[in-house]
DNA sequence: TGCAAAATAGCACGGTCGTTCGTTTTTGCC
DNA sequence: GGCAAAAACGAACGACCGTGCTATTTTGCA
């Protein structure tokens, strides 16, 4: 009856500061444990809070992974996207992109890439969580491609340039690193996917497969 | 005293019968819930029995999990690895060995790849079923590395090809494959998997990377 | 057919899980 | 400083987990 209680605007000081803080040791847990492996009871223990404390702060296991997923996106945009789109467009941005995503699949220490491991462990496990996921994961796809499409229109890339395919290859020389650094620990992964990064691009300038003429570059 | 009571030989019958259901109902739990969500409970569900006796037939659940990890590395060697090896050396033997690789990964409907998934479950896990699965994917890995350094011997690759950095392309490929095909369910994975292989064998063919000149087939 | 041995079942244990609910503490504004 | 609202706690729940025991059933051979 009374007036409405005021907009609570923003003494959201407390609340939405521990709430982060938990978000960040669930990123850093999921990065280890995987998404499945994210369990309260562990985030409680990390964080020195109850069980019931960590869980009102999201409503469900559900909704923890979720918020999991997007707090990743941000750092890796932040990480990633955001300083890679300052290099001039075409190849050197491609490249950017590319440097630093092998940057932090591969060398972070700690965590692992929350969109390969989901990926795995939610390929056959649909819901919300998948959902959340895959949106992500298809929104870093087309900022790649659009990279790439970028490219060809500066002229960096050949304008008959398969673009998915492209990216495809890509995708799987970062897949590749992933597995043999983190899972055989093998010492030079970082350098052959930098080599096939290259390689895909060079034979991309000097594809024979095309019957077009090489393209000038507009590019000096 | 009396008698060695006569070496048990092949009273095994009912035993490993009943051990091989078991772990044939394990393999595709396993393959769609991963190494880690194969619960003793839910393999006695689905095989009609006690959890007990389910357990039994195993020491423990990491003996289980390695069990179904050489089960599926035997599996695997019968649908990949033995059909391609009847395949001349050289290219054809590689890309058999591909082909039924980019088959078994994508196209079976129920099942996962183990190793791609235990890859990423067990890359910050160690112990024994870490050690095994590393152990049957090194396998795996030494054999297509092997067929790659006959098709060098046989003339079909170049001699100065980069045996390990063209493994890693070629491994990137089928685990883009299994990320597009699986979670993102991206019709056209297949031919992108194939294509890629297409043009890392050409890129072996005409590079002009090597100052080397191109050798001649010893094939026709 | 009988009998030892192997195979399976049944039950209970301690533990962790996600979640709920009532209570207590802390916060932030008047 | 008081007071309502927000935040955190603590205990308990039902469910499932892997595993260890002791019975009971089934098997295979004499």
């Amino acid at each position: 009856m009374s007036a409405i209680p005021l907009p609570p605007s923003r003494s959201l000081q407390k609340g939405q500061q521990t709430r982060a803080a938990i978000l960040d040791a669930a990123l850093n847990l999921a990065s280890s444990m995987g998404l499945e492996g994210l369990s309260i009871g562990a985030l409680a223990e990390v964080t020195q809070m109850s069980k019931s404390g960590v869980f009102a702060h999201f409503g469900s296991r559900e909704d923890l992974q979720i918020a999991v997923i997007h707090e990743y996106h941000a750092r890796f945009e932040e990480e990633v996207f955001f300083p890679a789109v300052r290099q001039p467009r075409g190849l050197p941005r491609l490249r950017a992109l590319f440097e630093r995503w092998v940057q932090r699949v591969a060398v972070e220490l700690d965590s692992g890439c929350i969109y390969i491991s989901g990926a795995v462990e939610f390929d056959d496990r649909p819901g919300p969580v998948r959902d959340a996921l895959a949106a992500m994961v298809c929104d870093w796809q087309a900022a790649l491609q659009k990279a790439i499409d970028l490219s060809v229109e500066v002229g960096d890339l050949r304008p008959d340039t398969d673009v998915l395919q492209m990216l495809f290859e890509i995708h799987g020389l970062i897949l590749a690193l992933h597995h043999d650094a983190k899972f055989l620990r093998q010492p030079g992964a970082i350098e052959r996917a930098r080599t096939g990064f290259d390689r895909i691009v060079q034979h991309d300038l000097t594809a024979d497969v095309s019957n077009k003429p090489n393209p000038v570059s507009r590019r000096a």
